[in-house]
DNA sequence: CCAAAAGTGTTGCAGCTACACCCATGT
DNA sequence: ACATGGGTGTAGCTGCAACACTTTTGG
């Protein structure tokens, strides 16, 4: 059986970063590859979506073959799709995250071959294909989801902003976004505090009022 | 000429939820469909990805294609996937976000048919595909990058605790993932504030001290 | 009685909120 | 002169960080 498109597609995948916490320490789950490529490397539980089922059915259907884990909360964590990431063919993958408690480790005994393994992150062997990319960014995503400042997100915030912008005109943008008014003075003395404005030294002209400073982001 | 695969393949798109302020409104970049289906319908901008090109590249390009815009800064957004999206074949579909300032709006400049408008967020039509909820991941990405509360996002961080916990536990659990010690005291007070945890009015044993109170996250 | 982890309050400080008036420009 | 938006300080409060000892169990 063949299945023919008239525009090339890429492969589709799965891949779970699956996390847990033994003996005080953050480990992944990962399984070692029996085929090639990177036949012998460990590599992130995953495979292939099926036509039919969603994104987040598919990995859990994978992780369940793969390592016998089931009912699992899976939050997506992205797509990895370099054109280069599988040697074989163009494979997109969309990349899972999924945390696990310790008792929950009845892995060896629901699969058979167990070549699922539990990996110290201070230790981890090299990965097959862009897993360690795909597992740096489970760690980071786990590492915000605790962490309460704002600044890096918020960053891209100020590309609603032309590259010199007056206060006021910051001030409106996270006003909108946030959908509630802010005082003017408190925004000032947050935004200088809280990011490097460069005065320009330069102000806006031509509106009928007294004219505003202009700021960039540095 | 066409491409023939052993197992069935996905054709994977990129489309990209490009938010602009005008008027004191968020408005959000539309194009309207020339080809069925959804014929006429207002959709997100984006296109196939090409088989040697990386996914934000790919995004990149459609959006210039149909807009114009170029040099600006994507964000991933996520991978949408729901096999029905598309009524003509399995369409898995990359959001990425994109944010322009009101001084970049050389649109109607640059593309020819100008079939590319600003719509206000409050005003909006009916979108084409499942083009509605990628933009509402949008706007909730966006609202998320200037809120500083952790509710959310942290609550996954229990999902390493089994569904009875000691206060320790859980304060190691943030340890490890924040990577810094906490304070005992500090951190009680902190979780007891801000998560409703229920006192299951049990109690540890078998350990060769003092045994620890039970809770469980409600 | 000793070891091990559980449990418990207060104080100082930093950062946030609330709040009202004068200033510079164009018409 | 007036209309329009730009610019500025202070006081109270709240939430967070720092900090040490007593309690309960098992061995």
């Amino acid at each position: 059986m063949s299945y023919t498109y008239d525009y090339p597609h890429p492969a589709v995948t799965a891949d779970i970063v699956i996390f847990s916490i033994r003996d005080e320490e953050l480990h992944v789950l990962l399984i070692q590859r029996k085929l090639n490529p990177f036949k012998g490397a460990w590599a992130l539980p995953g495979g292939f979506i099926q036509m039919d089922e969603d994104l987040e059915t598919g990995a859990a259907r994978e992780l369940a073959e793969e390592t016998g884990l089931t009912g699992i909360h899976l939050e997506q964590l992205g797509a990895f799709g370099r054109p280069d990431r599988d040697p074989r063919e163009r494979v997109i993958t969309i990349a899972f995250l999924a945390l696990v408690p310790s008792d929950k480790l009845v892995l060896s005994a629901a699969t058979d071959a167990s070549d699922a393994q539990w990996h110290n992150l201070s230790d981890l062997p090299k990965l097959a294909f862009d897993h360690e990319n795909i597992l740096n960014a489970g760690r980071e995503r786990l590492a915000n989801m605790v962490s309460s400042d704002i600044a890096q997100s918020a960053r891209v915030v100020f590309k609603f902003l032309p590259g010199k912008f007056t206060l006021a005109q910051a001030q409106s943008v996270f006003e909108i976004i946030k959908g509630e008014a802010l005082d003017k003075r408190n925004f000032r003395k947050w935004i200088m505090a809280n990011w490097a404005l460069t005065d320009l030294e330069e102000k806006t002209q031509g509106g009928r009022h007294r004219p505003a400073a202009l700021y960039s982001l540095t």
